[in-house]
DNA sequence: ATAATTGCAAATTTTTTGCAGGTTC
DNA sequence: GAACCTGCAAAAAATTTGCAATTAT
């Protein structure tokens, strides 16, 4: 069990109730929708909105809390920010694996390690590109 | 100019003028969002509607012609199938630039190649577990 | 001729916003 | 007590659906 209230002021976030939910909620599950959040939230906050949610998602993603996982095909799913790692989803049940592996090795011996069937490999680098760095 | 006709038929769609007016313009731009689409589209066919636009990008989609790019805080583009390759995004400006590098080749240096500031890097290998896999 | 596609309107789903009252530091 | 957060309702944005008329093969 973490501590979330900590972590939520490490970042520059008020640490309310509602938030740290969130966010042991998320570190039980691993990969989440927000449907799914909501779901098992509104057993301990009858009261807490979807509005709500969807703010500290988005204020928990600008100070680095959270990652947001857009996968095709899937539904958005948010995990906790921890160590870089990569993801491999699963086209059927749509279960998400965390990958450890190095972007050096290659990718091609997931079919033996993890048995899952690749079909497609999606990488993107964000950052910001030359024109939006000069003055 | 490509032939797109010739495209969705080899991808069993039905070549209407809409579908291949839809792939000249995605040829032409690269990487492009669906009111990008709309906005352009209209000019040829006024009558064309956005309702159209959605089921034609499911459609390709599922047939493999078109790939869908979901891309952290960005709106979702979409790009014709080529060659594998991955995106490197301008989290500034939103520009989409293709990378043609191996994924075992260090993605360190795009920072010098493209002078590119990497601020995060997301990979997801989709495909079909082990789990499903069993009969 | 048949099966698929279009376009429209309407419905659904997903996400955002405004604001009053309440909470955190 | 100042700034921030919650919850509600309402709005906006994104996507899907049903169906009659049309089109591609």
């Amino acid at each position: 069990m973490e501590n979330y209230h900590l972590l939520l002021r490490q970042h520059h976030l008020k640490a309310t109730p509602q938030r740290s939910a969130i966010l042991e909620i998320m570190g039980r599950e691993g990969h989440i929708t927000i449907e799914q959040i909501y779901a098992r939230i509104k057993q301990l906050f009858p009261s807490l909105s979807l509005a709500t949610i969807y703010k500290n998602m988005t204020a928990m993603q600008e100070q680095d809390v959270i990652r947001e996982l857009k996968i095709s095909g899937h539904k958005n799913h948010y995990e906790l920010k921890k160590e870089p790692h990569y993801h491999m989803v699963c086209d059927r049940c749509g279960h998400i694996t965390d990958i450890e592996t190095d972007i050096e090795r290659s990718l091609k011996d997931l079919s033996l390690q993890y048995g899952f069937e690749v079909s497609e490999i999606s990488l993107s680098v964000s950052g910001v590109c030359r024109a939006c760095k000069q003055p």
